[in-house]
This record gives structure tokens, sequence and C-alpha cells, in this order.
DNA sequence: GCGACAG
DNA sequence: ATCTTGTCGC
């Protein structure tokens, strides 16, 4: 099962979108794939502007071994959905899609800025964008959308499970010593304890891993020379 | 009805 | 997410 172009429309309202989650929720997979090796992991993200409409995407491909950039694709893509909290991949998924298309190294895992079940109706961005690129993939956010965790130890590798109405549906991890933990969910075809350890592993150094770093990056520049360009008009 | 609310 | 300067701490 690979990318899934025609997988629904993107045009779609609101209510539409929480429709289309409550069905697509129905085909996330909880677990990797038998054997899963991961030689190659990568992170996506997409920058915005203020007064503009335009979405920069990217996603950048590292050894998952050195943590080195062995490929990259951005994209430019006019955002036709809002920000609206629960329906991110509405907004920021066909931006990426377009670099995913561009990406001739295709990753094992795909790790996104933003959570995977850790959702509302267990469908975020990361189980959303898996599902579409029919790969396996990890939701590592900033900050929660749903549910509640106890206190973690200050050390890093320190854990907490999150969990919303009942449900385990992510961890609280520490991926440095005293510093604000991110939040770890399954994507697709991916589980809890392989997605905190492929994060761990991914953040040797900084607070979020590897890859959404070199991914933000990437973005950040593809929106500043944009900016530069039409100065020059 | 009120508060919360990824990026 | 973006808009912005300096500032505290290892």
């Amino acid at each position: 099962m690979e990318l899934q172009p025609e997988m629904h429309r993107w045009d779609v309202t609101p209510t539409e979108a929480v429709a289309l989650q409550r069905q697509l929720k129905e085909r996330v997979v909880l677990h990797p794939p038998a054997g899963l090796r991961v030689e190659r992991i990568a992170g996506a993200d997409v920058s915005t502007e203020k007064g503009n409409d335009t979405g920069f995407g990217g996603i950048v491909v590292l050894d998952a071994a050195t943590l080195t950039p062995v490929a990259q694709a951005g994209s430019a893509v006019t955002l036709g959905f809002p920000y609206v909290p629960g329906l991110l991949s509405f907004r920021e998924l066909p931006v990426v899609a377009v670099a995913w298309e561009r990406l001739t190294v295709k990753p094992d895992v795909l790790i996104f800025d933003g959570h995977g079940i850790a959702h509302p109706r267990r469908l975020g961005i990361a189980s959303h964008g898996g599902l579409l690129f029919g790969i396996p993939s990890i939701g590592c956010g900033k900050s929660l959308l749903v549910g509640t965790h106890g206190k973690l130890g200050e050390a890093r590798g320190a854990t907490s499970p999150i969990t919303h109405k009942g449900e385990v549906v992510g961890m609280a991890v520490r991926t440095r010593k005293a510093v604000q933990p991110v939040y770890v969910s399954p994507g697709h075809l991916m589980d809890l304890p392989t997605a905190v350890e492929l994060v761990l592993r991914a953040s040797p150094k900084y607070r979020e891993p590897e890859t959404t770093r070199q991914a933000h990056r990437l973005v950040n520049a593809l929106r500043r020379a944009d900016g530069e360009a039409a100065e020059l008009e």
C-alpha cells in the first residue's frame, strides 16, 4: 500500500473533516510491520507566514544511525483550510504531500510535528499522514491537545503515560534533563514503545528530535527565500 | 453553558 | 504557526 493521492478530497468543511477522521481512524494500525528495520528516519514540517496564505512544507530524511541528512524535499502550496484545533492535518498535509511526492529517497519512519492518536478522535496529523503515505509514522508534539499525564523524573529518558478517556494514547518523554518533555504517540503502523524508543534515539542532544529540527530548518529557509524573492519584484 | 484547544 | 529584543543560565 503506497501513497494514496485519492484517499479523500481536501476541500472539505470542518464538519466534513471530522466525519472523515471518524472513518479514517478505523484504518489506523497500531503496531509496526513485522521485522521493521529503521535505517532512515525522517521529519516533516510546515511553516506559514502572517500576511500570506502560502504554506512551505518540507521533509528531511536522516540516516537513523548517524542522524545525518541524506535527502530532502520542499514545497510551497496555498493553504486551503484554516487552523482548527483537532483538524491540523487538513491544513498541513496537502503541503507535506507535495514534498513527499518529490522525495526520491523514502524513509522507513516519518515523525510529524504534532500528535498521532493522542487526538480527540484518535486521528492526529501523524496518523492521517501515515495512512496517506502508507508508512510507519510517529507524532511528537511540544504541547498536549488532549489527555493528561503524571509527573515524570528529571532525567533524560523519564516517561509518563498520557491518558485520555480511560485510554493510554501516548507518552510524555523527557528528551533532555530538566527540560519540558515532548509528547509522543503512535501515528500509523506503529506502537507506543517503539515510538518512544525512536524519538529518544532521534533526540540525543536537543528537546526535539533531529528530524523535526532539520525539517523546521528547511521550511523556514524556504519561507525566507520566498519572501526575499518577492522583495525584488 | 463554560473552558480547552497540536501547529 | 507568526510577530519580535533582550535576557537568564549552562
